[in-house]
DNA sequence: TTCATATATATTATATTTCATATATGTTTA
DNA sequence: TAAACATATATGAAATATAATATATATGAA
C-alpha cells in the first residue's frame, strides 16, 4: 500500500466518513451508508468502488446487499490509522450514526459462515 | 483540525514527502527539500505554504533560510499519524534522505533560542 | 544588487457529481 | 418451473469543480 495513495482514499469527505462509519459498525452495506449520509446511491457506490478497487475495502454479497468491510490485509500502520481516526473524530460521524440508529428496516446480517 | 482536510493534506507525494521528512529531521528549510526531493523550489515552496496555511507546519525564519517544522499544536491524533507513517514507510523515503545526506553546504542551525 | 524564498496567475490535468441506464438477485405469479 | 417485476448495486458519459504545474514576478535580508 502506498502511502500516498492510501492518503488520496481518504482525502475526500464521502470516502472518508464510509471508511470510519465501516470501521466503527465492523460492516456496512450501500444502502446503509447512503442512508446514515444522506447522499444519493450512485455517488456512494462509486466511492466505495474507489476503496476497494485500492484494497481498503472488502465486499461479500448477502442476498440483494453487498456488504463492506476493512480489508484485513490491509499493512497495520494503515488499519491502525483507521481505527486511531475513528476513535478520534466521533464528532466528525456524530450526525451519521444517529441517522443509521434512527434508519428502519436494515437488512440483517448472517454469520459469513464457514 | 478537520480530518478530511488533514488527509488531503497529506494526499500528494511531494507534501507527503515534505511532511515525513521534517518529522524524521525536526527541522527543514525549503532548500534542503528542493534537493532532497529534486524538485524545483517554487513547487516545493508552494506545497509548504499550503501545509503552513493548513496547520501542519510552522516556520522560523533564520537569516536567509526559513526552517519548517510539525506544528506542535496539531491534535495528538494528526500527530501520532504523522509519526507512525514516517516509521512505518521508512523505503518510501529512503531515497530523499540519501540525497539529503549526500548534501554539501547545508545552513547551520541555531536553536530557537529563549 | 544579489541570493534565497514567496506569491500570483494562466493553463492543464484530475477528480467529483449527476443522470441515465445496466446488472444481479430475490420474489411473486402464471 | 419460468416469466415478470421489484429492489439493491454498479457503471458510462457528460458537465462541473478542484487541484497541480510551470512560468513569471515580487519580497526581504545580507
Amino acid at each position: 500500500m502506498n502511502p500516498v495513495q492510501f492518503y488520496k482514499c481518504l482525502a475526500d469527505e464521502t470516502r472518508l466518513k464510509c471508511m470510519l462509519l465501516i470501521e466503527h459498525e465492523n460492516e456496512l452495506c450501500v444502502c446503509e451508508l447512503t442512508e446514515a449520509l444522506q447522499e444519493i446511491q450512485p455517488k456512494i457506490s462509486r466511492h466505495l468502488a474507489q476503496l476497494r478497487q485500492c484494497g481498503l475495502l472488502m465486499d461479500r454479497r448477502q442476498g440483494k446487499w453487498i456488504f463492506y468491510r476493512i480489508n484485513p490485509a490491509l499493512p497495520e500502520w494503515s488499519k491502525k490509522i483507521i481505527t486511531d481516526t475513528t476513535l478520534s473524530n466521533t464528532v466528525f460521524l456524530k450526525e451519521s450514526l444517529a441517522k443509521l440508529s434512527d434508519m428502519g428496516g436494515r437488512p440483517e446480517r448472517m454469520a459469513a459462515c464457514c
